[in-house]
DNA sequence: ACAAATATTTAGATTAGTCTAAATATTTAG
DNA sequence: CTAAATATTTAGACTAATCTAAATATTTGT
């Protein structure tokens, strides 16, 4: 069995992959998970000697195949429990991250399976992010960036980059959530920032940051 | 913040006292927590120093109120989880307790009071243990063990006294569940074993040792 | 290409939770 | 009431996860 910790890094190091890098460091995993060097320099040899990571020295790490399976399925967990917090027990999507971050430790496939279904099999997460399925295949979206879009282009918004709870909080003030329609008006050529309209009625100012961390897909 | 461990602990020395005990000694705790007594001593000095137990040496432990309110926060959540295992993922009652060990640690008392509300405060688990409210104020229930029933007593079951995996499926098998009527036909002298029937129909054999484990109440 | 900057690892400590073995206190029974 | 049995605590050690400081390796910029 593996430790909150270990499994803790394991989605980290996932995550930083996901971005791209085709190995993760140890400074960026230590940013990640707010500790120091030394302690992920230590983390690391652990998990290899587990055979969930390949780790050489002053090279970086990838995962397994038998650790990104275990990435995967705590994704898959934190994931499902915001869908349960959120639609059964009627959280708000910027209150539901601390909650799911100790409910994705719980060890129990069967558990995870059964909210599944008492879910209804959901694809995404109150966050627009896709839930891998019980075989850990998820659903790949082919959003862009709010701020990638030309004038006049209508979309459906579909999550964010930034999970922060100001952020979310900030879109629920002024009218944005998964599924809108949003239809760009105008750029601003000063300072990038632009106008949306809301499912054919408010308009609504953003600045460039906020676009930046709004998903959406074209219609 | 409390370690699970130190929850685990608090928990313990709860169910102890509620045996009647005055105080919990070492070895009790330690055989509970299947753990050495070294291990107890160390921890309830941990305890002792947070001000959640009382501790002179040699002379055992009882909780302080903020400990007794913890260890009753942590039964409260154990069993509000088993209810939602059983009443929405429809888990069977020998199969929840595993899982609830882990989710009765999850740090959030809006948490469980949602999901109290989600469940429509159920006042008693699967297993017709008590449910403490929000404010951690017990339903007190006067069951007598079946045991000490008399012959043509008719009761309703209310509860286990083991709860092993073992005894809540043989139950399953002989038809005995919460809320099942039970008339106590006959006792017989030699070894004390009794004959009831189920809900006016089917007749069931049961051992003193069955009916030991057994909590009714009489109608 | 090599010195300076940066990244990584190693060494040595600390804390929580556990253990075994030994010391000490309490309880029990003759 | 004392000796033997039992319970409890203390001492010393181990592992996981963390830290700081120092050593070493890699990368970068002139
Ligand atoms: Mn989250
Ligand atoms: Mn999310
Ligand atoms: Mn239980
Ligand atoms: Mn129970």
């Amino acid at each position: 069995m593996n430790s909150f910790t270990e499994e803790n890094y394991l989605k980290a190091i996932f995550k930083l992959l996901e971005k791209g890098e085709k190995a993760v460091s140890t400074t960026a995993l230590s940013a990640r998970m707010t500790t120091k060097a030394a302690t992920v320099t230590d983390m690391i040899k652990r998990l290899a000697e587990k055979k969930l990571i390949n780790y050489e020295k002053y090279q970086g790490v990838t995962l397994t195949e038998k650790g990104k399976a275990i990435a995967i399925s705590i994704i898959r967990k934190h994931r499902l429990w915001e869908v349960f917090l959120v639609e059964k027990l009627h959280f708000k999507w910027d209150e539901v991250h601390e909650m799911a971050e100790q409910l994705e430790h719980v060890k129990s496939e069967e558990l995870v399976n059964r909210i599944d279904a008492f879910l209804n099999f959901p694809k995404f997460d109150p966050h627009g992010d896709p839930i891998p399925d019980a075989k850990g295949v998820f659903n790949r979206k082919k959003s862009v960036l709010l701020a990638e879009i030309n004038t006049g282009q209508n979309c459906i918004m579909t999550g964010v980059v930034d999970h922060s709870v100001n952020f979310l909080q900030y879109l629920d003030k002024v009218g944005l959530s998964i599924g809108k329609e949003i239809k760009l008006i105008e750029v601003v050529g000063f300072d990038k920032s632009i106008q949306v309209q809301l499912n054919g009625k408010e308009k609504v100012f953003l600045s460039h940051e906020v676009a930046k961390n709004l998903l959406v897909n074209k219609q």
